[in-house]
DNA sequence: GCGGAAGTGTGTCATAAGTCACATAAGGGC
DNA sequence: GCCCTTATGTGACTTATGACACACTTCCGC
């Protein structure tokens, strides 16, 4: 498969491009680029002008924040097959957090000023792209309200079945972390992890999450 | 001055149009309409589809939603100058919530199909609204961590700050609506409330709210 | 293997906010 | 005026979660 056509399978798989034709698809993603990163390398930092869309080939990028006492948090990890950027690469806005490659990774890069003069070129495709982003507003401002409404049990299943999606029954991830991830203080995590784990929904070690019942955890993410 | 530059004026004071040139502006302005409702005259229902934005020119649109137990919630006012559908104008998605005239109101009309059109000849001002949604989602997903994790008062402040950009120092919301708006239950609005009255900031009345010290209610918002 | 750092487990306490249960008050129609 | 509905005020209780404190464990470098 050509390096194209790789892109437009990654690009096809996020919602903001999943209802674009593979005409249309083909055509942006023969704008792509790519660019290899050794391990630690740093991809872009926060305050960055946000130049560009990222599709992971292969390998891992952390997107994380330098937190105000010095220590940094992990607030997301992209795999092989994520897209990230999407939003910058058409507002061109600053970054807002930093962006570090965990390991060897390939990326494909969709430039700012190339989509851009794409979609002057192709002003039904701009308006296609403005119809995502309305949805993409309706459904965060849905969102919005009914999640972090949600009491802690529930933003907890929900944001772990994410990551299993991303890494399937074993996470890595900090409980700490996770706490950011949920808006939450860890010893809270914890405790609610430990429950979890009489249940045998999951089980824990240092540092790693083994999920083994995901089907009653995405039951308690649905709350119902 | 004519109906378009009245229209153009409101646009203008919208932030997801504040950033057009006043060219760009007058050529939308002029794909507006006017509509005329008596009070208590339906505008739209919820499922209707979203083929328009709404500008008030003269009167009140309430934008409420039948809840589950038949009771009606208002969820907004919409006085005189005030813009709404940007978003259903944009993707045509069906409206989420009822919207009626509150007394004899005029309403300037931009059609989606006139402003679609509009933006397919003119790729520009495409890519502008993409940015504008852009920034909307990006300032969605600050708001959303933010305001949510906020203690009840500083939600309650802020939204009452807001509700006077609109109707000045006399509000008239009942407890209930306003416990809605934030998120909270009616008798923890009405302590919070007591509390500023205490302090003479505010003052209560059946269905009203007097707000005497916007200043120490903004501190209060920032929650510095 | 030692020592420190980072991650984890748990108890105790404080607090914000929801829920329930009333009492009271203010308009509105007759 | 008189009732009825709706809005408001308040006390008592419960619960979820954050904050602090501290023990314990695992890993890693030296």
């Amino acid at each position: 498969m050509s390096k194209q056509a790789e892109f437009a399978v990654i690009l096809k798989m996020n919602p903001m491009f999943a209802d674009l034709g593979a005409d249309e698809l083909q055509r942006i993603s023969n704008l792509c680029h790519t660019q290899h990163l050794s391990s630690g390398e740093v991809l872009f930092q926060k305050g960055d002008p946000g130049n560009a869309l990222f599709g992971v080939r292969r390998g891992q990028i952390r997107i994380e924040t330098g937190a105000t006492d010095g220590s940094r948090l992990t607030l997301n990890f992209m795999g092989a097959g994520d897209l990230f950027g999407e939003v910058a690469v058409l507002d061109g806005q600053e970054r807002t957090a930093d962006a570090t490659a965990g390991e060897a990774t390939e990326l494909f890069v969709l430039r700012r000023e190339d989509f851009l003069s794409f979609l002057e070129r192709e002003p039904k495709v701009a308006i296609r792209i403005i119809q995502l982003l309305c949805q993409r507003i309706r459904w965060q401002s849905e969102r919005m309200e009914e999640s972090v409404l949600q009491p802690l049990p529930v933003r907890l299943a929900r944001r772990l079945c994410a990551l299993a999606e991303d890494f399937g029954s074993e996470v890595h991830i900090s409980q700490e972390q996770l706490g950011v991830f949920v808006g939450a203080a860890r010893e809270s995590v914890n405790r609610q992890l430990q429950a979890w784990r009489k249940d045998n929904i999951l089980d824990l070690q240092r540092g790693r999450i083994l999920l083994h019942d995901l089907t009653k955890l995405n039951t308690i993410a649905r709350n119902e």
